[in-house]
DNA sequence: CAACGCGGTGTAATCGATTGCATAGACCGC
DNA sequence: GCGGTCTATGCAATCGATTACACCGCGTTG
């Protein structure tokens, strides 16, 4: 049977500094438009109350939560939590919350408009290529007009807007850093087949080959699932092979560590008998034996920029209809897991 | 000049069906209070008018947010975005949002005040053992009363509600696994001095030491950091000892690794030279050159236990005044980073 | 001196749901 | 046939802010 107490609201406020609500309301979000005694009464009630605001009823009325939701495949993935990580420091500067989903693969473009449509969040930023453009754009047309930014798994050909790397462009740079070290008989491991990033990397792969005009074996080319599992499994297969490849580009570093993992068990070691490269720059890369060539994305750029476009979107500013489109570059990190291959270094 | 189309209400509903609102609320949220034929005719107008939700009107008059904050101090952190994980699982599970504030290891209690106090979220989810009790008690106590749930790192005697592995016992059980191999002389690096949770794996090392008689040479604890770059730097500081412990036990696998990679480069190889062990089991651990030792944190169950907990004390559940106190063990995994030391081995 | 502009403030409508209370009608039992 | 109970529904208050509009008083200007 206690009293109850519940937290003050802008009626108290008023009643202690003897104003109406409405000049408290003015007093805290636009304080130019009342005069400097009030805004001092209203300060000195705030404190003595202990108010804070009520973001729900404020939302309510304004209609925006400012609140951003981020959707991803898995935040276990220590690259998208680096990216997440760039959004929520932007999102933060800029007064808004960040709400997060995970999709596990899910392709779940229901839960997603469960917090959109609800008006929980005021956009949606999406981070997984394997959502359906047309279940999406039942959210982002009208009478819904959710703003909605697609970040590092682009939805090819959407329309929507789009922050990402080259995966194409960096994944030949990185088979060719593979070619120029000398290296003609070149594996990939490939990345789960319905994802954007891991066909564009393969295409790029093709690319750097062809170019070269080196022939792309077709067993060289190991399926797997941007896990460490399936770049072990990848070695097993490697060493069943007659004639094997001197240096393989794996999707990314995990897979090439899983890789490096199988084949060491093996007795085959790196980069003495085989040159891998991976891609993400993970923070274990440098510290792997041996330290791991690879990719390196701007991971911060990325996330913050696609942060900030977002926001943009939803606050009315980047308004000009055409979708827009970022494509940033990656750079190549270059370690010790690339060599020149034995038959060149004997020689 | 376009007609701005709003997103339908409730009251677009009602219309359509030809009843009030009052109704239309109960058919979606107690439908077992109106008739059949009420509900029929609500259901065909909800799907008529592409009526959604709108969760911020709810939360207003509900006083609920249906949402959790969840602070810790770096989400980059692959260890704590899988608590983050099961966390988001177990969240979502229970139709709640999941909002996520990144300290920065930046003791910043006023931003959660932010947050909860403006009824964003119903509740905090707190992994960062750094932030001081007094603050936090300035919103879990009246008039505000948030319920919070401290996880993964303890805030020791602050009597709030709870759920933490035994970083004690587990660190005493890495240490005597290398006791058991016959390692005598053993180092340790530390985590942050300020951090409870390194505190406590310095504790259980200090007692397994204690309790086997073995000697603590303060030259053989490392200062460190959780980072990899601090694990570098021991061993660099290794490298300059005259006497070298043949063990050393990590406060967690990043450190170890760090260490491990500094050594190679000086030509001392685990666990032919050297046995470490470290703690948390990263995914790479079992892929590292030599696969890690290291305690394994019951991860996807603390941080369900964790978010049902704070769910509970959300909805009037657990309510029983006594403060919920939660400890999980950790379970050791035996890889080949830990052997017999090198005199014992050639004997 | 009347008209006007303007800064500062208050009144009350509004955002979109939920819910306490009232009521109409059906049904039941005596 | 009457009171009572129960079910299904509607009316209107409510959550806590923001904001359109009105108003007051003062200074300026023609």
């Amino acid at each position: 049977m206690r009293p109850e107490r519940k937290t003050p609201t802008i009626q108290d406020v008023a009643r202690s500094a003897g104003v109406s609500t409405a000049t408290v309301s003015r007093a805290l979000s636009s304080p130019e438009r009342v005069s400097d005694g009030t805004r001092a009464r209203v300060s000195e009630a705030v404190r003595v109350t202990g108010y804070t605001l009520n973001q729900t009823a404020r939302s309510l009325r304004q209609r925006s939560a400012r609140t951003i939701l981020v959707a991803l495949p898995d935040i276990r993935n220590p690259f998208f939590s680096s990216i997440l990580d760039a959004i929520e420091r932007e999102v933060t500067a800029r007064g808004y919350g960040m709400l997060v989903a995970n999709l596990y693969f899910g392709h779940q473009a229901t839960r997603l408009q469960d917090y959109l449509l609800s008006n929980r969040a005021d956009g949606l930023l999406l981070l997984d290529g394997s959502l359906n453009a047309d279940d999406l754009r039942v959210i982002t047309s009208a009478p819904y007009s959710v703003p909605l930014v697609v970040a590092c798994e682009d939805i090819p050909n959407s329309g929507f807007h789009t922050v990402v790397t080259d995966n194409v462009q960096a994944a030949e740079r990185a088979t060719r850093h593979l070619i120029e070290l000398g290296h003609r008989r070149i594996g990939h491991i490939f990345g789960p087949e319905q994802n954007v990033v891991a066909r564009d990397r393969l295409a790029g792969f093709n690319r750097a080959m062809n170019r070269e005009g080196l022939p792309i074996a077709p067993e060289w080319v190991f399926r797997g699932s941007f896990e460490m599992d399936s770049g072990f499994a990848a070695s097993a297969r490697y060493m069943t092979l007659a004639d094997r490849p001197t240096a393989v580009f794996a999707a990314n570093d995990e897979s090439a560590i899983g890789f490096l993992s199988g084949l060491r068990r093996h007795g085959i070691l790196c980069p003495r008998d085989i040159s891998v490269i991976g891609f993400d720059d993970l923070g274990v890369a440098p510290h792997y034996s041996p330290p791991l060539s690879t990719m390196r994305q701007p991971r911060e750029t990325l996330g913050k920029m696609a942060a900030e476009a977002l926001i943009d979107l939803i606050e009315g500013r980047q308004g000009n209809g055409t979708p827009l489109r970022i494509v940033l570059q990656s750079e190549l990190i270059a370690r010790e897991s690339t060599g020149r291959p034995a038959e060149l270094a004997s020689a």
